[in-house]
RNA sequence: GGGCGGAUGGCGAAGUGGCUAACGCUGUGGUCUGCAAAACCACCAUCCACCGGUUCGAAUCCGGUUCCGCCCUCCA
């Protein structure tokens, strides 16, 4: 398996410290805001990452931290007067909703900087110690000189730095480029007691701290946005080497940006969209799929458009899902008699080229292209196959358990529940049987009336040789499809045709509907309930 | 100014020395259908920003040019 590794600018097989174990930190948002779809892409990404090691039989130890101490949370939380840790707690909860949709696995620790405060006054005290870090005013600066492999991630020299210099000098530090450990607090300011007085962590100083608190002196992976790479990760270095002495990450990863109109999507330019909004549009998975088509170290354009090409994309793949589902006859009784099929060795080996592209640097796009392939196949199997042929019910249920299960790893084939699923589907079923009677009998205007109501729901309706099936993306609401069929009843009562309108109350029963009617016209109920 | 990365069909996006340049979207023709949708079948880049070089052979390596993005300040 081969990895980028920003630290060498170069892809290198991935050798970790123990293995078949593998140890990950990911820098994890500020949590001042709800998180928008720029801050989405890590988090997919590297859950794709961690799904992936595990499926190639790693012992994932995940770690992501929350920065809940901060600038931001400061002046926000004096802007709404909340206080600074409840507001950032609030957002952490909120960011848990948004990765729940998403299909983001919990880290095995969420480790959260106002917690580690006494770690971090540690740390420092033992920098100062060492020589690494200096006091001024109750402020503990990071002596960059100090340290001689400042600028290795990020490719530059602390002359080059020094000379091009923009950053605003406080004129209290040895050098422009030392940054901040400890600050101290200014009125109104959260703060916790230190050796220096009262104070708060500087940013960078947290990742550090927890990251060896957690997985230890030297990890395996740390990831994170290329625009961490400096300053973040850079000082992240220089605090943990200086500590230890020895490296602190052999791998580091940084995904690449989203952007609007070839812009980056970031706070600062105002052109981002939260996350959520973004999902009140597109479905979680089609949202997921859209993050890792590309490569995760390729910029990514955002737009609507982008997004309603992933959704027929993935459609296309969900479905073959659905196209299996209808043909499988009966899924635990088959696999026994299973003989050799092409089929199965085409989708063995496209299940090989998938690895081989997710080996390579993890190539969702790749990788993804293969699904594709495997779906098509199935497809065209399908399209000759025969239900009761034993052998095709065998051969198409193992295919398709492969898409699964690749599926599953990309995070890409999410179950959407529905709580009225019994019912709705009856309802939809007897909807489906008037309009094949309407069909039958020739009474096309019926029939495209029934197509046209459920099309004004975004239920599309498809007739197949083996019957009518449905096809919906949000989950259609019971109500509506009831009013319909109370509607439609009515309409055959006043028509005197009530072996339809007895059609419609007697199946709704059997589904567990009880119609009742009233001087004032049909009422619904749900039996049980 | 310094550092890093990119330019592939109508669009998106893989491919980093050698079979017909993946895959998806769109489009076209066909099968199926009362109509439709889905599915299936077939087709859609003699060419990979430009110029030069290395090589038997390059989109793929090297040099140069143009254009674009990111970082150097909080940012995923």
């Amino acid at each position: 398996m081969r990895v980028y590794n920003t630290l060498s600018g170069r892809k290198e097989e991935l050798v970790t410290l123990e293995p078949q174990k593998v140890k990950i930190y990911a820098c994890g948002p500020t949590t001042y805001n709800y998180i928008h779809l720029g801050n989405a892409r890590p988090l997919v990404v590297f859950d794709t990452l961690r799904r992936y090691l595990a499926y190639r039989g790693y012992e994932v130890t995940y770690v992501q931290n929350f920065t809940d101490v901060d600038d931001k949370i400061i002046n926000r939380s004096q802007e709404e007067g909340e206080e600074a840790i409840k507001l950032a707690e609030r957002y952490i909860n909120e960011y848990f909703k948004d990765a729940d949709t998403l299909n983001i696995l919990r880290a095995d620790v969420h480790p959260r900087a106002s917690q580690h405060i006494e770690d971090m006054i540690d740390a420092i005290g033992k920098l100062i110690d060492k020589g690494f870090a200096y006091e001024v005013d109750g402020d503990i600066f990071y002596r960059v000189k100090a340290f001689k492999d400042y600028g290795k991630l990020s490719g530059r020299s602390v002359e080059d730095m020094l000379s091009g210099a923009r950053v605003e000098v406080d004129e209290r530090k040895e050098e422009p480029v030392d940054f901040a450990l400890w600050k101290a607090a200014k009125p109104g300011e959260p703060f916790w007691d230190s050796p220096w007085g009262k104070g708060r962590p500087g940013w960078h100083i947290e990742c550090s701290v927890m990251s060896t608190k957690y997985l230890g002196d030297t990890i395996d992976i740390h990831g994170g946005g290329s625009d961490l790479i400096f300053p973040h990760h850079e000082n992240e270095i220089a605090q943990a080497e200086a500590l230890t002495g020895k490296p602190f990450v052999n791998y580091w990863m940084h995904n690449g940006f989203i952007t609007i109109n070839s812009e980056k999507m970031s706070k600062s330019l105002g052109n981002f969209f939260l996350l959520r909004e973004v999902l009140d549009k597109f479905p979680a998975d089609v949202v997921r799929f859209y993050l890792i088509a590309t490569h995760y170290r390729s910029p990514l354009d955002f737009d609507d458009g982008k997004l309603e090409e992933a959704r027929k994309a993935l459609g296309r793949l969900k479905t073959t899902l659905m196209l299996v589902d209808e043909f499988q006859q009966d899924r635990s009784a088959v696999d026994e008699q299973l003989q050799e099929s092409e089929l199965l060795e085409k989708v063995n080996n496209l299940q090989q080229e998938f690895i081989v592209a997710m080996d390579d640097d993890f190539n969702t796009a790749r990788a993804i292209g293969h699904l594709f392939e495997i779906s098509h196949l199935i497809n065209s199997y399908l399209a000759k196959a025969s239900r009761d042929n034993a052998q095709d019910q065998a051969v198409v249920t193992k295919a398709m358990a492969v898409l699964k299960e690749l599926g599953q790893v990309l995070g890409i084939f999410i179950d959407q529940e529905s709580d009225q699923g019994a019912e709705l589907e009856d309802v939809l079923q007897i909807l489906a049987g008037l309009r094949q009677a309407a069909r039958q009998e020739k009474d096309y205007s019926l029939a495209d009336d029934i197509r046209h109501f459920l099309g004004s729901l975004d239920i599309s309706i498809e007739d197949t040789p083996a019957g009518t099936r449905f096809r919906y993306e949000a989950v259609p609401e019971l109500k509506l499809l009831m009013e319909k069929l109370i509607d439609l009843r009515a309409s055959f009562k006043s028509q005197k045709r009530y072996e339809k309108a007895d059609y419609i109350r007697d199946s709704l029963q059997q589904a567990g509907i009880i119609v009742e009617d009233t001087r004032e016209g049909a009422r619904w109920k749900i039996a049980e309930a």
